[in-house]
DNA sequence: GTGAAAGCGCTAACAT
DNA sequence: ATGTTAGCGCTTTCAC
C-alpha cells in the first residue's frame, strides 16, 4: 500500500489534481475521467495517506472519548461500555475514528491533557466525566477545541449532553409516593458530580411536588460502590424508612444485601427504587424497580452533536447546546403497595 | 497553537533543524542550545504537529484496538472494559494513543477494516476476536502491520496472547474431582471461540488426568449469555450430575438461577465452579468458587508486545510470540465436599 | 475540465 | 555542533 496520488495519476493518465478532485468529489471533472479515475483506485486498492491529508487539511476525521477515573469506574460500570458503543455506532456511520483516552483520576491529567490536544490528533472531544469542576473543561474552551460534556455543567457556552437525571430520580419518588409511602429515604451518589446531584434534586422536586417535607437524616451519600449502598442502607435502617430511592444500580445491589441481612423483605418492609445505569441491579434482582437510562443513545447524540460542531462550526458565540435524554420508569414488584 | 517549528527556531535564533533535534532528543546538539530550546518550547506550549511528522517519520503512535462482536459481548461482559483499561494504561506509560474500533459482526467488517488500517493511521493493532477463523487476521498479515491477537489461533507466525484458559479450566474441574465427584456435568462456551474451545479441553484433560470416563451427555453448549447458562442447567439437570462446571460468569449467573428454581443447593446438590470473567458472577454470588484470569495485565502485556514488535520489527520470520497468562482457582464454598 | 506548482510542518540527509 | 535543502503525500490556488 505505498502507492499514492501520483501513482495513481499515472496508471489513469491524468494529474495528481485530477485524482485529488475525483477522491473528495469535486464537482468539476467530466463523468468520463471520474469513472475511469475510480476504476483504477478500487483495482489497486488505494486509499489516500491519512497523515499527509490532514497536514494541509487540517482536519483527522478523529475524535477523542476522554474518561477520567477510569479505574473505579470503569469495571463496576456498565456505563462506559454501552456509551462507547453508542459513540463507535456514529463514527462508524459517519466515517470517523475513535480515540480512546482513559485517567486514573486528576494525577498527571494536565500533561495527558496537552498531548491528547495539543498534537492536533483531534478535531474534536468527548468528556464524559461528570465532575462539576473537571480542570479539562477551561482548558478545552481555551484552546477551542469543539467538545462535548456528557454530563451537566455550570459553565457558559458549554455543550453538554445527559440523560434526565432529575426527572428519572423525580419520576421514580413520585411513584413511592403515590404507593403511599411518607418516610422514603434515599442513598444519593456523590454530590461534587453532576448525576449525584441532579438525582438528589430529583428526589427533593418529588417532595415538594407533593408537600410532603423531607427529612435531611433520610439523605445519606453513597460513593456508587456496593459496599456504599451497603453502608447507606445501614445507616438508614434505624429511622426505619418505608422506601429506599437509591442512586445507582451498584448501591442498590449493596442496599438489598444489606436489607435481607437485617430480615427485612422487599417490598413488603421497604419497599426499593433503583437508578439503573444499565441493568446490573435488575439482572441480580429481576424485581427490582429501576430508573432506565438510554446510556447508547446518550453516546449517539453526543457524537452527533460534536460531529455537526466540527463540520459546521457554530457562529461566532451561537447558544450551546443542552440536551436532555428522558429517562423511563420501570416498574416491578419491588414497589408493592403501601398497605 | 499555531507555532511551528519555523516559530520556535526564530524565537530561539537558530534553525528548524536544531529545534528538530532538540525535540527528537538528538545527541548533537550543545547543552545550552539545548536548553534554551526547551525553555523556549515550554514557554510557548509548543507541541509538534503529529500529522507532519507522521507524515516524514511514517509512524503516528496510534495503536488500534479492534473489537469485533461488540454488541453482544459489550454490555454482557466486564472483559473488554477491562482489556481496555490494561491497554490504556500501557499505552499512557509509553505515549501511545489508542484507536478503538468496535464492530457489529462481519457486516461491513471488511470495508472497516481498510478504512482503519489502510489509511495509515495505525502503527499496530491488537485485535480481541477470539473467533478461530477471523477473517481480520489474514488481511493483517498480508499488509505486513504488526499486530497481536488476544486469544489463540492456527495460523503460523501469530503473534497471541491470551489467558490460561485450558490450565484454568482443567485446574477447576480437578478440583471437583479430588472433591470426589465423578459425573462433572459442563456449560461450555461456543466451540468456534478460542477460549470456549480451550476451557472445554481442560474439562477433557482433567477427566484424562484422572483416569475418569467423559459422558458427552455431561456437556453442552452455550453461548456466553446468562440465558444460555439457564438453559445449559435446566438440559444438564435430568442427568443429575453432582458438580457443574460453567465456562462462563454470565453464564454461571443464569445456571444457578436454574438450580433454585429447580429446589437444588448449592452446593449441597450439585457443586459449581464458574469461569470468572471478572466477578460478575461472584459478586452476585460471593460463595462461587471460580478461575479467575488476569484481564487487566493481560491487556497490557498485549500492548508491551505490540510496542515492541512496532519498535524492533523481528527479524524476517522470527519464531511468533505466544504468550499465556496463568489463571488461579479462587475456592469458595460452591464445592463444598462430596459426602 | 484539467494540469502545474506552491506549500501544509516536519525530519533527515548533506554540507559546513 | 549547526544550518541548508529536499522531500513525505496530499490539497488547492492559479493558469490555461
Amino acid at each position: 500500500m505505498s502507492l499514492t496520488l501520483e501513482g495513481i495519476a499515472k496508471l489513469a493518465g491524468v494529474s495528481r489534481s485530477t485524482v485529488s478532485r475525483v477522491i473528495n468529489d469535486h464537482k468539476s471533472v467530466s463523468d468520463e475521467v471520474r469513472e475511469q479515475v475510480w476504476q483504477v483506485i478500487h483495482d489497486t486498492g488505494y486509499q489516500p495517506h491519512a497523515a499527509a491529508r490532514s497536514l494541509v487539511t487540517r482536519r483527522t476525521r478523529i475524535i477523542g472519548v476522554v474518561i477520567p477515573e477510569a479505574v473505579t469506574k470503569l469495571f463496576t460500570d456498565p456505563f462506559f461500555p454501552l456509551l462507547l458503543y453508542g459513540i463507535t455506532e456514529t463514527c462508524n456511520i459517519h466515517s470517523y475514528h475513535l480515540m480512546l483516552s482513559l485517567f486514573n483520576g486528576p494525577v498527571g491529567q494536565r500533561e495527558m491533557y496537552r498531548r491528547i490536544v495539543g498534537s492536533g490528533h483531534l478535531d474534536g472531544v468527548i468528556i464524559a466525566s461528570a465532575h462539576l469542576d473537571d480542570p479539562l473543561i477551561p482548558s478545552l474552551r481555551a484552546d477551542g477545541l469543539p467538545f462535548v460534556l456528557i454530563g451537566r455543567h455550570p459553565g457558559e457556552g458549554i455543550h453538554t449532553i445527559d440523560v434526565d437525571n432529575v426527572g428519572g430520580a423525580q419520576m421514580a419518588v413520585e411513584h413511592l409516593i403515590r404507593l403511599g409511602h411518607t418516610r422514603i429515604a434515599t442513598i444519593a451518589g456523590p454530590q461534587t458530580m453532576s448525576h449525584g446531584a441532579d438525582r438528589l434534586t430529583g428526589y427533593r422536586q418529588a417532595h415538594e411536588a407533593h408537600r410532603l417535607p423531607v427529612d435531611k437524616r433520610l439523605i445519606v451519600e453513597g460513593d456508587y460502590t456496593e459496599k456504599g449502598g451497603a453502608a447507606g442502607a445501614h445507616r438508614l435502617l434505624p429511622l426505619s424508612p418505608t422506601a429506599l430511592f437509591v442512586a445507582s444500580d451498584v448501591m442498590a445491589i449493596g442496599a438489598l444485601k444489606t436489607l435481607r441481612a437485617a430480615g427485612l423483605r422487599v417490598p413488603q418492609d421497604v419497599a426499593l427504587v433503583g437508578f439503573d445505569d444499565v441493568g446490573v441491579a435488575a439482572a441480580v434482582e429481576p424485581g427490582l424497580t429501576t430508573v432506565r437510562q438510554p446510556i447508547g443513545r446518550l453516546g449517539a447524540m453526543a457524537t452527533d452533536l460534536l460531529l455537526s460542531l466540527i463540520e459546521k462550526p457554530p457562529a461566532e458565540e451561537a447558544t450551546a447546546h443542552h440536551i436532555v435524554l428522558p429517562t423511563r420508569l420501570v416498574v416491578r414488584e419491588s414497589c408493592g403497595v403501601m398497605r
